[in-house]
DNA sequence: TCCCGGTTTGCATCCGCATGCAATACTGCC
DNA sequence: GGCAGTATTGCATGCGGATGCAAACCGGGA
């Protein structure tokens, strides 16, 4: 079959047929080349073959087909973004930057929501086969799954978690210092007992909270400590504190919560269920900095994270791989930013 | 160049490539079509092929290339799902149900994120380019665009909007007469004075919602009205009921607010800065049923949107006509829920 | 044993674009 | 005007897999 021929192959059930570099290269009388090198960066075409091109281009509403070309280029240009779902309120955030981070480097998001943190092996191999450029993900994978990512030599950046003496990119909000933070305000305040709501068991976000919290409290000789464990969910926050109470019998100093919904949980319930004044009975802090922390009706006192800077450095440093594989995975913990609401007996000003 | 050959090109820095079907099928020691088949749902393969190519594939760690498929059989298995900025706390509930819906259809979720409803523009020529086989959009599009859309036969489906006497699908909470029921209430338990909070201007969500207010008050008969204009979010919420108070000089009977948050942010600002108590000197309602509009210091009367019946719903519009591209366009309304919270003084139960 | 109908399999080709290489056009300069 | 040097352009081919068609194969019935 001719080249010819080629450009006059309706192959369409309605007969019609997106138009191709061919088609727009007989109508503009130029070869396909001249087209395919039209319509990208840094090829070499006179303003003459442009604007020729260019016309016959638009009288056929022709586009490139980013897929044929990630054929070719062995780029999809596309990179996995994998989120769970548990993490209500906060990813969402995240999920828009990143988008629009990568967006302006011409990257698309193919978008994987995991039912829980657990279900990431149905989508590797959906990544996989779609050749996504890089990964960015909000869940963790299993060693044998990183194994498989490794091989496909597919850049990796790890959001909010990381893996202790690997070689693995990560972008973190620095858990365990704000954690810290928030202990020493508390005990610094007078605060001798705690309660402690962490977060589901396969999150790795609220282990870190967690131990960040308990270390510090047992480096400051604390030991009156009741544990409970939620789901992130204003629900469970509830739940959770109605258990705090049922186990100590009364009110702990402080609850830590493993992140400010459960925090706002905890307040109402010990508000309308318990009769406390919060935080003049009892001081409860969270973790995020979210949106509803900021009610006036809670005023949480927690721990923000910079989610515009680590969105934004980890659309970069994933995009900084994508382009140059030789480079080593690095590691990038940003601190919290400490927000003293009203939800905490702790000192306004530092002196 | 012969076709063994082609098996030993290793084309990668590296000097390691990914495995194509070409070097399954070398190494099973059949034809690359058979590999094809043995990969596809449909295709006929015998049981010793299969076990064949499938040993074969495993050791080499093949995967089919999605790409390379999509380009020869005309469909990417992505659709392009586009969300803006503003509307938070509520379309990531939509974004993760909406993906899992597709996931169990094998059809991956490009995502688009706009900066503002407007910005349709930069992302359809994206969207195009990535041959996308469906696009279920929470923005609207300009006519043009729509036709550019319609030209290149890719079938669309709104996510609560919709375009009045045009073919087009959608899925949609009655906005209308959700906000119908909340004035029916309101007015029928003695409101008769009302501020009404709307959203951005090019939100057409937000226009339905006031536009199905102020007619319902009309019809009512009801014509204390005072309009004030915010942008979905708590800060604007709460400058809104100052706004209002600052009009009105008084606070009227009910606020009506475009959304939870609203609601919420004028909740906020009614007990903070005006001392009133909600809902004994001041009804406020608001429309979605968001998460925190459950919270217990706001219990928030709203009506709220079926997500997961919509999601359901618009996920499967858009699969059915990529299918079948024939199909006719359908708008499909789904009724909210009234939440009888404790924002406003309505009766509890009808009797 | 031979022939027929139904499966499996392989062959060849195409999907739409990018790109190395060779051919051609154009530029400035002596 | 001629020529070296550079900027454009066309040609041919490949990226990885799907598929129509024909060849090969298989089993069963006469």
């Amino acid at each position: 079959m001719s080249k010819a021929e080629k450009t006059t192959n309706n192959n369409d059930k309605t007969g019609r047929r997106r138009a191709t570099s061919y088609d727009v290269a007989e109508l503009a009388g130029v070869s396909q080349s001249a087209v395919s090198r039209v319509f990208q960066d840094g090829a070499s075409a006179s303003k003459a073959m442009r604007d020729r091109v260019m016309s016959a281009a638009n009288k056929l509403g022709y586009r490139p087909n980013a897929i044929a070309r990630g054929l070719i280029t062995q780029r999809s240009n596309m990179v996995a973004v994998v989120i769970s779902k548990l993490t209500n309120l906060y990813y969402p955030e995240v999920l828009v930057q990143l988008t629009q981070h990568f967006s302006e480097h011409g990257v698309r998001v193919l978008l994987f929501a995991l039912e829980r943190e657990g279900d990431t092996g149905k989508v590797l191999e959906q990544m996989l086969q779609f050749r996504v450029d890089g990964i960015l993900t909000a869940a963790m994978f299993t060693p044998e799954q990183l194994k498989t990512i490794d091989n496909a030599e597919i850049p990796l950046v790890f959001y909010n978690r990381t893996l202790k003496d690997q070689l693995v990119s990560s972008v973190r909000c620095d858990q365990e210092e704000g954690e810290r933070w928030l202990v020493d305000e508390l005990v610094n305040a007078g605060h001798k007992s705690f309660g402690i709501v962490e977060g589901p068991p396969d999150s790795v976000v609220g282990l870190e909270r967690k131990m960040g919290a308990l270390n510090e409290l047992s480096a400051l000789g604390i030991s009156d400590i009741t544990t409970v464990s939620g789901d992130f969910g204003y629900e469970t926050g509830r739940e959770c504190f109605a258990q705090l109470m049922q186990k100590r019998g009364s009110p702990p100093d402080a609850v830590i919560a493993a992140n400010d919904v459960m925090a706002i949980g905890c307040i109402d319930e010990a508000r309308e269920e318990f009769g406390l004044n919060v935080p003049n009975d009892i001081s409860i802090v969270g973790f995020d900095g979210v949106g509803p922390a900021r009610y006036a009706a809670y005023n949480v006192t927690t721990v923000r994270q910079p989610v515009h800077r680590m969105t934004q450095s980890a659309a970069s440093m994933l995009i900084e791989r994508i382009e140059n594989p030789e480079l080593s995975p690095e590691k990038r913990a940003f601190s919290g930013m400490l927000i003293r609401g009203g939800s905490a007996r702790i000192q306004t000003q530092d002196e």
